[in-house]
DNA sequence: CTGTATCCCCAGCGATACTG
DNA sequence: CAGTATCGCTGGGGATACAG
């Protein structure tokens, strides 16, 4: 589909983490502790079920998560990072703390503009 | 918009190298030399003229990438990665690393399971 | 050479209802 | 509780033509 190679893996490497709200989702997972499905809602509150679960579906398909269910009534579906997701980590660690420090620096520079406006 | 503050910051920093052709503008611009428009057109043969001046605008708006324009006919305008364009720099080289090992993991899988199936 | 302007399509996502 | 199934919209991106 691609020949370029450079693009491709970069296209690879986005699709594992990009959709609204795979980061999201990823950055709880790492945390460390298996969620159960209505969990991660509560944790997500304006997600949709049906992009919760297309979302979870696809990391499971990259085995970046791992899908537990426990055959029960009611019924009991844990999620949880894989170690192979694990190596994620530092990427989202470094994405995140790159966004935090740039939603900064957008800021700073509202703040001047309305400053200069008031001049 | 947003009030979650950590989906906030991933959507920040996602938002500066997200578009189909981001990453691999911002990979070739990384290599330090400073790109006219044309050249970049003929790095990515597949983009349309519409796309690299989008593309490129938000990164100028991001102040990721700064163009340069020489007044004189025919016009010359340069491409180059800002200091703070080069922040980005380790996450992309890390997501383009992951996205090697990605791709090449998964024609592994691709390949075992054919193995599979003339058993 | 370096762009804009238009028009159009489709994949990603949302809303809502239903189910084992 | 943990999902599917449908339907509909929106915006990112493509094709093409025009312009300074």
């Amino acid at each position: 589909m691609q020949k370029n190679p450079v693009q491709c893996q970069f296209v690879a490497a986005l699709d594992s983490i990009v959709g609204k709200w795979k980061p999201i989702i990823l950055y709880h997972l790492l945390q460390g502790k298996p969620l159960r499905f209505n969990e991660l809602r509560r944790l997500l509150p304006d997600i949709t079920q049906r992009m919760l679960t297309l979302h979870l579906r696809e990391l499971e398909e990259d085995e970046i998560v791992k899908r537990v269910i426990y055959p029960q009534i009611p019924p009991k579906v844990e999620y949880s990072i894989t170690e192979y997701g694990r190596t994620l980590a530092p990427i989202l660690e470094s994405l995140h703390q790159w966004g935090k420090a740039h939603v900064e620096r957008k800021q700073l520079k509202k703040a001047e503009n309305e400053q200069n406006e008031t001049d």
